[in-house]
DNA sequence: CGTCCTTTTGAAGAGAGTCAAACCCCGTGG
DNA sequence: CCACGGGGTTTGACTCTCTTCAAAAGGACG
């Protein structure tokens, strides 16, 4: 389901997400626009944010992949959270956003400033954006409580399929996954070496096919419902 | 002994701990006392808010404890997240709260309406408490995602007795603590029998004491370095 | 005194980790 | 054109933590 009614609104995807979420006017998008006309551009492997700092303002990611992490005085390092292009870093509503991790660029990102004091409609897209940001902690705590490792790298996958198809960058299961087997280890709260041998079990069951940067589920309802995802909340 | 300079603001703990959280003004306080003095009561093992539906308000909690759970297909159980006396549930500055889980009474309960478009400092205080919100969830990917069963248990520990102090439910490592070991269980990821096997290892190194529903951390600042906590924030 | 819930204990099994090495791809440079 | 190097992936053998299944032992309470 693309957008069968509305017209594409932007080539943008990160705008395009956002006008998802919050249904929004071309006055919004120009702004947005605008503020993605000029992004700023961070290496991988880079901190965007330093633990306990804070962020000057809340920062839309236009390109790429970042992520939460947190490494431990032995070395021991766990990705808290992974941030997509159209989703927000520091988005905390009226308070300062002061970060409670570190946040590392995955991938080079292209960023900009969240432009603030908008519209009702864009502020909607905001909070919900905050909102599915509380549902995917909840999701990973799950995910690392309660799955095994096969469920936990395809639920994984799954959310981070839907996710990139709300800013319109996966359709039909598949889309770019720049995460090596160790990040992804690092996510779901296993070893590399597990993780490789999962996934080789998901491609002999037909499940998976992941060849250099993209991936592909080949059958996301089955691969949701083996895993035990609720049903996506109703629009609105 | 507890607040050395202020006067201790008032006997309710889950007040003392917004004002601890926002340095409230006479007037803060009073306007939470009025909301606290006709408290609803809830029962334990029921839901507070069933998984997507919607909260009439912010809810403050003001005895007893709650819980974010998410309950699979096949049974399996996950406590994504405690909230303890003080802390507040659906607390999601303008947006309209939607839980993203299904809340439920650990204990028996009594909370009240979270009062409203208030003054700076009270939303201040409610900011700060969101912004723990996170965090606290965030340690929880990290402990579910990185420790092992024993460091889990006395992260989870130090973390909720941490919690408590703030409103002044904690001192010298003592606290209530009301979960089963089976709850436990629920909330780190582990078995029942596993945690118990767990905990009596602690016992026997003398570093918890757990008798009926308290708990006592013989040496918090041991255990915080032993689970590499970092540091808490400098106020402010 | 019996019932229900929680804690405790035991024995055996499975899932994930560890250690180590080989393999692969790909860009670099001789 | 091919050797070199380096990250990432793959494989194997072994270890160990945690789970599973079962049952006993405590405790609180009507």
């Amino acid at each position: 389901m693309t957008d069968a009614g509305r017209p594409r609104s932007t080539a943008i995807p990160a705008i395009r997400r956002l006008d998802a979420l919050g249904e929004l006017e071309s006055g919004d998008r120009a702004l947005l626009e605008l503020a993605a006309d000029r992004p700023a551009h961070v290496r991988a492997h880079r901190e965007l944010v330093a633990a306990g700092q804070s962020l000057a303002a809340p920062m839309l990611i236009l390109e790429g992949w970042a992520a939460h992490v947190r490494i431990m005085p032995d070395g021991r390092r766990q990705i808290i959270s992974l941030v997509l292009p159209g989703e927000i870093v520091g988005n905390r509503g009226p308070d300062r956003p002061r970060a409670t991790a570190t946040v590392l660029a995955v991938t080079n990102l292209a960023t900009c400033r969240l432009p603030q004091h908008t519209s009702a409609r864009l502020d909607r897209a905001y909070a919900t954006s905050r909102t599915l940001d509380e549902s995917y902690l909840m999701a990973q705590v799950v995910r690392l409580g309660r799955l095994d490792a096969a469920e936990r790298i395809i639920d994984l996958l799954v959310e981070v399929y839907e996710r990139l198809e709300i800013a319109g960058l996966g359709e039909e299961g598949r889309f770019v996954f720049p995460l090596t087997q160790e990040m992804l280890a690092d996510t779901v709260g296993l070893t590399s070496v597990h993780v490789n041998r999962v996934v080789q079990q998901a491609r002999q069951r037909g499940e998976l096919v992941w060849t250099g940067r993209s991936v592909h589920l080949t059958d996301v309802g089955q691969s949701r419902r083996s895993v035990g995802r609720p049903d996506r909340l109703a629009g609105g």
